[in-house]
DNA sequence: CTTACCATGTAAGGCGTTACATGATTCA
DNA sequence: TGAATCATGTAACGCCTTACATGGTAAG
């Protein structure tokens, strides 16, 4: 009953579809996770390395003409474990917004600056959101070939609708700074 | 031009309004802020020292009936720097959404279980959303008292709308997971 | 031939939480 | 009189990022 740490989590999670190497795990945050979880190889590789120490995963040698490779597994153990996460209580969501944190003393910057935030953070969400609504298409088509889908489903249309919800929000927020503007 | 660090960048923002204990701070942050940023004494105090030892804040004492207290404000430099943040472009929002985690890898643990998740989920928004609802009706009242309060205002219309969202989305969630369990 | 990508890892250091330690006051 | 709130702070420790270090391969 050890307070989990997300990484190992995260981890576990990932190995408990596939066989993957510490890059590809990279590679699977920075896509599919990244709308809500991150982590560099500073902790990815310590914590593989960990994760095989305690039993929990299985290291094995992966390499292909000399490019080096070591594909890592999930054990029984480090099921048990991932299972055993899964069924506790979430502690906590958290969430950094730094634009809502300039926007908050935005009274000291000005309208314009603050609009400017506002227009950043509008952009970046507007770039994003095809990756979303596309990844949801995908997904629904292969809905029914495994049951896995259909969880990662879910967090692409919570992705989708908390960016919708953004966007409205930068047009509202826009037209009440505008105002003053006047 | 110096990286700065955030918790700083908040305590000014808030000094730059009023004058502040420790632990008003403290307080603003577990109410105000709370729906987009956190830090605890642990932070705060260390960082209050530290400002005052740059010169971008000043301490001066408030004791009020043997009541110890440390009443700290913001010095001009303390301002320049607060602004020049405010002026560079947001570096990262950052989210850890522990629920999207465990529902990313639900099909381990089940349908019932991430039922759970999203319910627990569920309520904790329901229970939060009419503290920032009644905020921003205060807010509104007092929106030409004080310009800051616009700024307020913005913040809390933007947890108002992405709270919304999570809910329509918790309904949606448990109305694809429950198509299975018929 | 050079850029981008594949691939693994370490070291230093920053940042921040948790838990602890202490004590006054207010209110029921 | 006991609980809640006001009030300040430190120490240990955990976790993670950034930057560095290295080298192979594929594609244009």
């Amino acid at each position: 009953m050890a307070i989990e740490k997300k990484i190992d989590c995260v981890i576990l999670g990932l190995l408990s579809h596939e066989d993957l190497t510490g890059y590809e795990i990279k590679k699977r945050m920075d896509t599919s996770l990244k709308y809500f979880w991150g982590a560099s190889y500073g902790s990815i590789y310590p914590a593989l390395g960990d994760l095989v120490e305690r039993g929990l995963a299985n290291k094995r040698d992966g390499t292909e003409n000399k490019r080096n490779k070591i594909i890592y597994s999930i054990t029984e153990a480090g099921r048990n474990y991932l299972k055993e996460w899964l069924q506790n209580p979430v502690e906590k969501d958290e969430l950094r917004y730094e634009t809502l944190l300039k926007l908050f003393f935005g009274s000291e910057g000005g309208a314009v600056q603050a609009m400017a935030h506002i227009n950043a953070f509008q952009e970046k969400i507007e770039r994003e959101l095809p990756y979303l609504t596309s990844a949801a298409n995908t997904l629904r088509n292969y809905i029914d070939t495994d049951d896995a889908h259909k969880y990662y489903l879910l967090t692409v249309e919570f992705g989708i609708k908390t960016y919708r919800a953004y966007l409205e929000w930068c047009e509202e927020a826009k037209a009440i700074l505008g105002e003053e503007n006047k």
